[in-house]
DNA sequence: TTGCAATATATAAGTAACTTAAATATACCA
DNA sequence: TGGTATATTTAAGTTACTTATATATTGCAA
């Protein structure tokens, strides 16, 4: 629904915030609630997700469990104290992004734009 | 301000828009009025506004006057018919995107989230 | 009169964040 | 036995950019 072009850029973010918001959570769950939330306007693909956990993981910025579920691996991630702060970070920068979006996007019919 | 990651994909949308809302404007024109309208947390490149703008052009969706002004050439750009179908397009896909990213940002705190 | 900032466009070469595709393995249902 | 869902991995390819460089005029300040 939404081309991946506009979402590229977000993957990091969206992936840091859901684990904060969650606590931990494993790859393939990820996907999956990206998918709920958005109502099914977001997907992200596994070749972009598992990689982009293995990069935070390497960078201090996500810690990982592996559990045995039903005969299935599952590597919940969760966020370092240095991946708090780099939510907080990111969801500031995506915040004012959204906000530079609305403005090109919806400009006030009342203040003049030319 | 905000990392080029984030803005990547929204280059195109972003020109298309300012388009409809301004009839025409030639490049540099278009990176200055990002500038205004983001209070400079946006900025575009010379070396990614051009090449889009060709691009579209070559893909028909927007049309070029060139203006002679103070000795300085100016290539206006303005949106065919074509181009304005692409646009109400394009604006639709960002205003969704925006709404994703804003479910998964500030998720409703009544809502049960895991 | 030199030199910098602003104005205005162009494009080649490089990069990063993806996509696409293929691989591996188990559980469950028809 | 065959497809769907679950769960992760990774190599190769693509694309939309960034970075850097080039060209040319105007106008201001040292």
């Amino acid at each position: 629904m939404i081309p991946t072009d506009l979402i590229k850029g977000s993957l990091k973010t969206i992936v840091l915030k859901l684990l904060e918001e969650n606590g931990r959570m494993y790859g393939y769950d990820i996907t999956r609630k990206v998918e709920e939330l958005t109502e099914g306007k977001i997907k992200l693909t596994y070749g972009a997700l598992y990689p982009v956990l293995h990069k935070l993981e390497s960078d201090g910025v996500l810690m990982t469990e592996s559990e045995n579920f039903n005969n299935r691996i599952r590597i919940y991630y969760s966020l370092t104290s240095k991946g708090h702060s780099l939510v907080t970070e990111k969801i500031k920068e995506m915040k004012e992004f959204i906000e530079s979006l609305e403005k090109i996007v919806n400009p006030l019919p009342g203040l003049s734009y030319a």
